[in-house]
DNA sequence: ATTATCTTTCAATATTTTTTGAAAGTTTAA
DNA sequence: TTAAACTTTCAAAAAATATTGAAAGATAAT
């Protein structure tokens, strides 16, 4: 295959996949734009090939290093800004983790220790409180299993365990 | 707190989670609702509890159903359809990665694997191809964890590594 | 201090996604 | 077979989200 459609189509995939999970198109291209290039890539070009405006550009990849993924660098001699992708694949999940941990996950942990306290005799009531105490117990399972995806994922016991659980 | 204003705010929040994770609200939403209810609820009442049509909730919860993780359900005498969530939330959680990662995430592997390919001798091909096989990998692992999630959650085994790695 | 180069901001616009509601479809009962 | 009770479909409308582009804001060179 050639680089120029694969990367292309590339991008394409990053893009759609990232909104499938709530991340903004443009944002998922950008990242893949970077994490597939091998060197730092000024505004201007990434304008260039994803066909976007000076301001779409600049507001999503303020967002992409907001998230700890994106980083800007100085070329000596150079006026403009560079942007590289965060290339380690494990220290990308862990930040990305992180941030949706504490954007999403954390103040959703909020409410539902808040709405579980519902008191009272009802079998409604009941159901009520014993589902959202539920819930709470396992999102924060879940949120911790995911912010140590990684150090799963490379365990040598977990990777044993993963062929014995099958 | 009170029964109520406790289920409004964790419908609210649940559909927020939701829209922030690719889900639609009203299909967060409807799953909230049917979730905390400790009986099964005919479509009449999700349009009125929820403020949507009977289009919207027609099909959102064909899309719920196809999802596999709300039901049907037909009650003796009765003409209208009721409706149940799954509340085994290690059931649910299941469904919803074994869903995520069919219509998503393999899709995303495929078109990985083929722009993998890419040959050739420059700096810019060779890092490409890497980087993409890479993210295959990655992918791949992430996708198998996922899958697994409940077994990791639950198994003691899993509980102390997540101790002893802290 | 002025100009040139580059970046950010944000109101207006465009696009995408979701929702509505009425007509068509289906199933059961009379 | 007709009617009644309910559900689904889908084109049009509304709402939410993303994008543009020009003006304002920086920063460095002259």
């Amino acid at each position: 295959m050639e680089l120029k459609p694969a990367r292309k189509k590339f991008i394409q995939t990053w893009g759609a996949l990232g909104s499938q999970w709530g991340i903004n198109k443009t944002m998922a291209q950008i990242h893949a734009l970077l994490m597939v290039s091998h060197e730092p890539i000024s505004m201007e070009d990434i304008m260039e090939e994803l066909h976007i405006s000076r301001g779409n550009a600049s507001m999503n990849l303020r967002a992409l290093m907001d998230w700890g993924i994106v980083y800007k660098e100085y070329k000596a001699g150079e006026r403009r800004e560079f942007f590289t992708a965060e290339k380690d694949l494990d220290e990308l999940a862990v930040k990305i983790s992180r941030e949706r941990s504490r954007r999403e996950i954390k103040p959703a942990l909020k409410v539902l220790k808040e709405v579980s306290v519902v008191e009272g005799d009802s079998a409604e009531e009941k159901h009520f409180s014993e589902q959202t105490k539920k819930l709470y117990d396992f999102v924060l399972k879940a949120d911790n299993v995911l912010d140590r995806i990684t150090e799963y994922k490379d365990n040598w016991l977990t990777q044993l365990m993963i062929k014995f659980i099958k």
